[in-house]
DNA sequence: ATTAATTTACGATTACTTACAATATTTTTT
DNA sequence: AAAAAATATTGTAAGTAATCGTAAATTAAT
């Protein structure tokens, strides 16, 4: 599994597009490398003037880079292995079913999945992000309950105290997480505090939780978790996730599902 | 298993298209011929301008992704009035303001006009629609508090009675608000029955209301009104309304601005 | 038999890590 | 509040590993 730099740097720009400040040392275990060479990565980064090298870390302070990588490109990124996952993900949707959908990426190719089931009846689908509302709000089948909250602009998700309120007298049947890193140990982990505050509540209300990640996202870790591994009922992936942490996660209890 | 150079290399070109990176070492493997070969595939492709080469694979150069929610601004005849209407309407907006934009296509014109004046700074928008929130996502100066509630098809609001909940504890500013009918008898007339009972809440919460509506507005008549003339401080329209009807209520103490 | 495609081999290049001294930052002491 | 000590972060250099391009050797295709 060769990592390339482009792509390690992509990401590192992708985690600062979501929280605006990262460290030297979070992102050495997070992306697995020595911390020099982030510290390269960073400095080549900065000459480029994408980001604003600190001591200990970089800011990304500049608006116009936040939005170049949205959602539109988090969407490109693996994206055949996602769409695999979300074919899969959709046929534990039934009708009548109240579904939660997180804003990831992976998730919103549920939504496409979904769409295509035209065997589904009257579910109704409560979207975290808005790009998944509007990729369902054609379907005269669906029911789309938009949460409140404020919008990032990064990301198209909705977060906030108004979105936990939303929530707070809500029984969803089944939510469908995406993450920004899992790994046994740590669990399930993402990047932007607020969204991570939301994961927690909407676990707590939720009957089933099943996580859609694609392979990248194992031996990733984020800047604090969300959920540990056995909190959730199921894992959907692909094939390029790493076959010995899948193995501990299915030892531990919890079915993971490899979407092919 | 001998296959052809051109089938190889459309190969990779999908795997590309999947993965966005690939790495020689990968390539290699899962096409079964050396790592040489490989390299030359990749330079070749890289000289055609299909990939970005990289040191240890390729990525895709992939033209950018059309912003896929094709906008669909409602070819309307009256567009270049809407414009005009929303470029008057939006000097009645100013610093740290927390104004309501509804989910009217000639307020809509008023969320493009506050995303040109960068004099602006720190105003919350509540957009009653889910288009004027994509709209307003990429400004940096602009909170968008998008209030909970259903998302109807044909127009994109949100309404309902979580809608009408959310709105419950708020105290907004100014509300800009549209009809599908205005008349001195009848008052400000709507055609869907869940956006009356909102827009007649939400001006109970509104310290001004501000009412942005096209000259053909005028002498057409919803199924039921939402307000009368006189509960609303402010009537934008263009030159194109009924000059009568205009003096008529102006006489009734409501002040109608004409957008040139 | 000739040409094209692929592989093997190898020195050159690039990327990464470990190690360490220099600098910056924070904490503790005075 | 300043000085001293402890801690963290930095850039550089040397060593290791991976990847590169080239060319000769091998294999496949016509």
């Amino acid at each position: 599994m060769s990592y390339l730099i482009q792509h390690r740097q992509q990401k590192i720009l992708e985690l600062l597009a979501g929280k605006e400040h990262v460290s030297v040392t979070d992102l050495s275990k997070s992306l697995d490398v020595s911390e020099v060479t982030i510290r390269t990565d960073l400095n080549k980064l900065d000459k480029l003037g994408k980001i604003a090298r600190i001591h200990g870390g970089a800011y990304l302070i500049e608006e116009r880079l936040k939005q170049e990588y949205t959602f539109q490109t988090r969407k490109s990124l693996n994206h055949s292995n996602k769409q695999k996952i979300g074919a899969l993900a959709s046929t534990f949707v039934d009708s009548s079913d109240c579904i939660l959908l997180d804003s990831s990426s992976t998730v919103l190719t549920l939504a496409q999945a979904i769409k295509k089931r035209n065997d589904l009846k009257d579910i109704t689908v409560i979207p975290t992000g808005i790009w998944t509302a509007i990729e369902l709000m054609g379907c005269s089948n669906i029911n789309v309950l938009l949460p409140g909250g404020y919008l990032r602009h990064t990301t198209g998700s909705i977060t906030g105290l108004p979105t936990n309120d939303f929530f707070r007298d809500l029984l969803i049947q089944k939510a469908f997480l995406g993450a920004w890193g899992i790994s046994y140990g740590e669990g399930l982990t993402d990047t932007h505090l607020l969204e991570i505050e939301l994961k927690k509540f909407i676990i707590t209300r939720a009957r089933e939780v099943i996580i859609l990640v694609d392979g990248s996202k194992f031996r990733q870790i984020g800047l604090s978790a969300y959920a540990n591994i056995n909190q959730v009922s199921k894992i959907i992936t692909d094939a390029s996730a790493p076959a010995e942490e899948v193995e501990r996660i299915r030892n531990s209890g919890v079915e993971v599902l490899i979407a092919n």
